[in-house]
DNA sequence: ATTAAGCTCATACTAAAGTACCAAAATGAC
DNA sequence: GTCATTTTGGTACTTTAGTATGAGCTTAAT
C-alpha cells in the first residue's frame, strides 16, 4: 500500500519535471523535442518495468504463504503437521519416527488420519495437495 | 525469444510514430506538447508494466524454471520426465501407465531408473529433489 | 469427574512401491 | 547399415506404505 503511493507520487513529481524541462527546452531552441521525448519514453518506461516488479515481489516471490488459519481449518493437530513435513522433505515413516523418536506403528497412524483430513490416497498426493492449500 | 524480437520491433515503431506526432503537432501548434509528452509517458509506461509482465511470466511466476539444460544435464530422458511430472502430481504408477497407455511395469521401470538418476530412494525424495535441481 | 480429543503403540492384513534381471522393438546418430 | 540409447514390457521378489481395529495414556474443557 505505501510503496503503491510513493510509487504514484514519484510517478506524477517526474512528470512535472518533464513538462518543466520541455517548456525550457522550448524556449531554448526546438531541435531538442525529441531528445526530450526519448528521455520521457525511457524514463517512463523503467518507471512501468519498476512499479511491475514491485507487485511481482509481493505476490510471486512468496508463494509459500504458510497460512496457519488453514491449518487447523483443516484440523491438522501439531504431530500431523509434523509428519506432513517428514513426508514432504522425502522421509519414509521409519525415518520420520526416528527423527521425531516415535515408532513407525505411531506415524502410519498419524499419516493415515492426515490422508483422511487432506482427502489423499498417496503421500504423493498429500504433498501436491498440502502445497495447494499453501499447508507447506 | 520471437516475443522478445516483437516487443522491441513495436518498441520501436511506437517511439518512431511519436516522433512524427510531435513534429506535426509542433508545426500546427505548441500548446499540445505537453499532451504529446503525456500520451508518450503513459505509453511507454505500460510498454514497460507488459513487457515486465512476460519477462516475469518466464523467470518469476514460474518458480519451477524448468531448466532444459539441467535436464539434460541429469540425463532424463523425455519419457523419465514425464513419470516425473506424474509422480509430483501425486499418480500412482498404474495411474500414470493409464495416462501414458503404457504398462505398469514400464512405468516401474522408468521409475527406477529415474531414482538412480536423481539419486532418490522414495518417490516422495524424487519430489523434493527435482524440485530442488529445478527440473519440475 | 466425565468427556472429548490428541498422542502413542501394536497386530494383522492388503496394496502399492521398489529392485533385479532379462529382452525385444524403436529411434536417432554416425 | 550399425551402434547406442530409449522405450517398452515381463517375471519374481523384497520392502514400504497404507488400512482396520483396538487400546492405554494425557490433556483441556465442561
Amino acid at each position: 500500500m505505501k510503496k503503491t503511493v510513493f510509487v504514484f507520487a514519484a510517478l506524477v513529481i517526474a512528470l512535472l519535471c518533464l513538462f518543466k524541462l520541455s517548456k525550457y527546452a522550448h524556449a531554448s531552441g526546438d531541435a531538442s523535442v525529441e531528445l526530450i521525448i526519448a528521455v520521457i519514453a525511457v524514463v517512463f518506461f523503467f518507471i512501468g518495468i519498476r512499479l511491475n516488479k514491485n507487485s511481482f515481489s509481493k505476490d510471486a516471490s512468496q508463494p509459500k504463504n504458510i497460512d496457519s488459519k488453514k491449518i487447523t481449518e483443516f484440523g491438522l493437530s501439531k504431530r500431523e503437521l509434523e509428519v506432513l513435513n517428514g513426508i514432504a522433505s522425502g522421509l519414509s515413516n521409519k525415518e520420520i519416527g526416528e527423527k521425531l523418536f516415535l515408532s513407525e506403528s505411531t506415524i502410519k497412524t498419524h499419516v493415515s488420519n492426515l490422508f483422511v483430513k487432506l482427502d489423499a490416497k498417496r503421500r504423493t498426493q498429500a504433498i501436491q495437495k498440502a502445497k495447494e492449500m499453501r499447508l507447506i
